[in-house]
DNA sequence: CAGGAATAGGTAGGACTCCTATCCTTCACC
DNA sequence: GGTGAAGGATAGGAGTCCTACCTATTCCTG
């Protein structure tokens, strides 16, 4: 038989699985550019609205401000991105994608390439089970201060599990609508983050919702 | 609404998220020792039985032999693992761990340490969630050749899935039992990787069954 | 308003990771 | 015996990541 510490230890093998995937495929040129996990990664978050500040992008990259620095320079010298000034704080700079940013920073979040070739082939409620189990990893992590600037459902302060029927057991305050576990959102503008009380009860409660 | 484009994106993000959670924790130092990622997978790896080749390392973590040449140098400078003549084939050698590897292999798979403590608060429904997603996003990965070296139930000869009930929907050849989703392996030593086709029909028998 | 603490971000130095290309040795097979 | 393939090491170079600092601001408090 199966013991619960083997199936943890299945668990983490898992995560290490899927964790060299995902970094191994960003060197690899299946379609999509090939660059370097960190850079690519800040290319794909400064393609989504509005200008970012370092701490920010370190921040939701989980690597000190120091490592991102390097990943900054790196880019600036490609010149995919351009720093300007922050009006409100002298010591910040914003950072942006140049037009050449753009398009690499499009190519890599086109489904087609990349990661989302792995999710191509998943339907509605396969891609609900992963949506489902991301966001119990990092709303756990979060607690235990492994994350941080996660945007998750479970993170935010608009959600509330069990609020509709079995169907959509989720209900967000934001949008003012109950929800399904593939509309889960691991990064949604739109979040705010939820505080420490919060986020021990949503995880509680999400935990507790059957899987449809 | 939520398009299916966009719960690609998102799934894509949460993947993204959790490969940087998992690489962060091994540079953090809660309780286990705070190594390198990569040392750390292979002392994890060498602490199962038997001793391994380099290549078949270099296969399960995804990275080129050369890479992997250089973490084995590291390891070996630090004294935790040991090259002994392969008697089968003189150019290979076969690692396994010294003493004092093995200390160090045993804390890192503590479920207790790193990346345990993430699974610690998780029932047994939840790690099957976790178990099967990632079923489903390595055995893709493999269908698309992204992944190799890999021992999951999914990509194994022995495994049948629909073999049992609605409990236990999932079969296995070799042990010649039914079981969950919770006892499904990522990573299982008798398992013989199953062909192409196969892999492809277990994948999508998998898909239709329906989440306990 | 001064002066100290905190914050945003940079540099320096060093370890580690990862790649491609190249080389050597050994094995397998004709 | 010779040829090609396989296991693995090395070289060279780029990228990632850390801990320590360091500077310029901003914020707070007396």
């Amino acid at each position: 038989m199966t013991t619960p510490r083997q199936q943890r230890e299945q668990a983490a093998a898992g995560l290490e699985q899927l964790s060299a995937l995902v970094r191994a495929q960003s060197w690899r040129s299946d379609g999509s550019p090939a660059l370097p996990p960190t850079q690519a990664a800040v290319l794909r978050l400064l393609g989504q609205p509005g200008p970012l500040r370092a701490f920010q992008i370190a921040e939701r990259l989980g690597v000190s401000p120091a490592s991102l620095s390097d990943s900054l320079k790196a880019l600036e010298a490609k010149k995919w991105i351009a720093r300007s000034p922050d009006p409100a704080d002298r010591r910040a700079s914003l950072l942006r994608l140049t037009r050449a940013g753009q398009v690499v920073s499009r190519q890599l979040r086109d489904p087609a390439n990349g990661l989302g070739r792995l999710l191509q082939g998943m339907n509605e409620q396969d891609i609900g089970v992963l949506l489902r189990a991301t966001q119990l990893l990092v709303g756990q992590a979060q607690r235990l201060g492994m994350a941080t600037g996660t945007r998750t459902c479970l993170g935010c302060r608009f959600f509330k599990p069990y609020g509709g029927s079995a169907d959509q057991p989720h209900f967000c305050d934001f949008i003012g609508k109950a929800f399904g576990d593939a509309e889960l959102r691991v990064d949604c503008a739109e979040q705010l983050p939820a505080d420490t009380e919060q986020l021990a009860e949503n995880l509680a409660r999400f935990r507790q919702l059957t899987p449809p």
